[in-house]
DNA sequence: CTTGACCTTCCCGGCGCTGGAAGCCCCATA
DNA sequence: TATGGGGCTTCCAGCGCCGGGAAGGTCAAG
């Protein structure tokens, strides 16, 4: 099948398919005569496996180290469980530190009279107090 | 002051401080005989108000709405009122989203025995299942 | 005079794609 | 047979938000 049936049935992208290929996430595809990509049944399937463990979050190195142990049938358990716990750690620090964000935005909107006078607790707060510790990660 | 000065009294790297001045996020420094940039006490609250509001999650875009509102002595509070509960609409989303991840994750690690065997219900699931719904944003 | 810490500009990389342009290929229809 | 509309190919650029590092000018101290 050609790289679009191969997109509707994985559920990613013919542009995204390219792109892993071209990072070396999946391998190369086959091509036909035309030159064009030319996918079997087990490709789509790996390329669900990538959908499903983007979905979830895991980088797409994670989601390499997964293919790894997930092609490889001598694979201990316990490496998989390790990465998918680091990613839920990642995911609580996220977490805390949005509900921490929340939090301070919250406490300050309350304050807000939020008519049409120039008095903000909000500027007034951005412009003289501490930020709300920890420092963000912005690219989540 | 100079920019290294200015970076360490506001927060903001030096690099980070170009980059604002680059895309106009903040005006363009004064420039002394030598070339270099130059920076006022004022300049560097300013400094201090876009560190302040990045490090609550606000886009640089938003940085510069808040500026402008800053700046306008005869704002109404109620702008600057709803683009922070904008914000805090768009950090529960994300909580949310992260919160549904963690919980498929934790199913499914908990249901991993996570030892030498290779029998793993985490990558089972990432072949077989379907994601954990709503997919995850990328670029916000 | 030399060292080393600053400053300048520039361009590249990184995350994970996404959009678009220019150009094939293939099939259906008039 | 021409035409039109999909596909498909490549490559380049850009999103947000910087950080790293090169190549070079500048300055104060030793």
């Amino acid at each position: 099948m050609n790289i679009g049936t191969a997109a509707k049935r994985s559920g990613v992208p013919a542009k995204t398919i390219r792109y892993y290929e071209s990072i070396g996430l999946i391998a190369s595809a086959g091509r036909s005569a035309n030159g064009y990509r030319v996918y079997t049944a087990e490709e789509v399937e790996t390329l669900r496996f990538v959908s499903h463990a983007r979905s979830l979050g895991f980088p797409v190195k994670d989601v390499a180290n997964l293919l790894t142990l997930w092609r490889d049938r001598s694979r201990a358990s316990a490496d998989v469980k390790a990465l998918a716990r680091g990613h839920i750690a990642e995911i609580d620090a996220k977490i805390d530190e949005l509900r921490t964000i929340r939090e301070t935005l919250v406490r300050l909107v309350d304050r807000c009279h939020g008519d049409d006078r120039p008095d903000c607790p909000i500027l007034e707060s951005l412009a003289t107090s501490a930020p709300a510790s920890p420092s963000p990660e912005h690219h989540t």
